[in-house]
DNA sequence: CAATTAACTTAGCGTTCGATAAGTTAACTG
DNA sequence: CAGTTAACTTATCGAACGCTAAGTTAATTG
């Protein structure tokens, strides 16, 4: 009853190709309607049928496992580090070059809901790519940052408190995503390209402020002090 | 099996105590598992069978609601603007502490997870939050910062482009009690204020900025004051 | 204490879910 | 072109889902 979503009807496939088919179709579906939704309704927009989902994927969770695979693969595979060592140009254009396509990958390609309804299911791919992807990139922006400031700049140099304002930063791009793409909240006024540049900015300040203030021993830990 | 999570036993409770039992577990309940998780599993950490959920609310998504209606009154309800309008302490110290206090109420009494939820499902809940309780906060944020700064500060008078900044410490915020607490990545090395202490900086810094820098032509809303 | 009310339970309905088994047919091969 | 392989469908199972109807029992009232 139902007709096929794919460009010409009911063709056979190969093994390899179909199971491809069903993963890119799967990503767009589940990041749609979460991981609760049905493979009978997958089945039915690929234009097949339910039962031969798992020919391919033993269970449900084997093709959401597939999904995980892909995206890691695909996103742990671009090459960012490239754009931020590029000593041709000046530090800020390369952060700002990095932080906007970081950022618009980042809501690409269903990924960020397929990250969201992962990190709420309480599996372990986001603490995976966290630590192989993300952290790593952000420890190479600080290193690039402290070099840039003419303080040591191993990356056993990066303090904690560094990394935790990049990842302010990286929060904030990625949540204004969330607010225009999965809220559906338009900030016509301004363009994603404005905020980073500001972002990376306010961001640049505030690295050197913690840069060198921990060339101080000691440094400042104050609490907030209410006085008066 | 299971045993009442509650202090005693099977009593009998009057109908309006009974429903704020409901949705106060409700909460915590959807919460860890998602809306897509069983009314007979939440009517047994009550301690209740499942069809007497049904006597206080209509459908499963009656329920819903009514748990949108109370996270929404119990955060809206709240004064943090009072704590930015402190005259008595300085900018710094205000922003500090209302950052601090608000991203620990982000994270408590299941609010974050709920969010989520509600957001990937596609509800108008998210928005009117948002239009209703976050921008304004931050616009009083920004009004208070470009008072501070001898810049004109009506409520007009905030720029998008300086809304969105405030945004990114705001996401930035959320998103690293995301990574704390739901993705069950700790960072251990550094406390939620020193965070919020190096954001403001940050921000403040960049706030800055975009306020001197505040008469680019081509801006659309940009109707500056600003003279230079 | 008997009668009434209201809180709660027992039993079960129709539907949808993931998954399986068996049969069908298109595509390849010699 | 007959025979084999492999891609795909039909039909269906048992479990779990939201929800309902009818009965039971605790608490209240006169």
């Amino acid at each position: 009853m139902a007709q096929k979503t794919s460009s010409h009807a009911g063709k056979r496939l190969p093994n390899q190709t179909r199971r491809r088919q069903i993963i890119e179709q799967a990503i767009i579906f589940f990041a749609e309607q979460g991981f609760g939704a049905s493979t009978r309704e997958l089945a039915e927009r690929i234009g097949i049928t339910q039962p031969l989902l798992f020919q391919h994927f033993s269970t449900k969770q084997a093709l959401i496992q597939a999904i995980f695979d892909t995206l890691f693969e695909r996103m742990a595979s671009k090459d960012w580090g490239a754009m931020l060592h590029d000593r041709n140009k000046d530090l800020r254009s390369r952060l700002i070059d990095f932080f906007s396509q970081y950022a618009a990958a980042l809501y690409d390609n269903s990924w960020i809901r397929i990250y969201m309804f992962s990190g709420l299911a309480g599996g372990a791919f986001n603490r995976l790519y966290i630590a192989s992807v993300t952290e790593p990139l952000l420890r190479e922006v600080a290193v690039e940052i402290r070099a840039s400031l003419g303080v040591p700049h191993s990356p056993s140099d990066v303090s904690a408190a560094e990394t935790e304002l990049l990842w302010i930063l990286h929060g904030g791009l990625y949540y204004t995503a969330i607010r225009r793409h999965i809220y559906g909240m338009d900030s016509p006024s301004t363009d994603l390209a404005q905020v980073v540049e500001a972002g990376v900015d306010s961001i640049l300040h505030g690295m050197k402020g913690l840069a060198q203030r921990a060339k101080v021993p000691g440094g400042r830990k104050n609490r907030r002090v209410v006085a008066e």
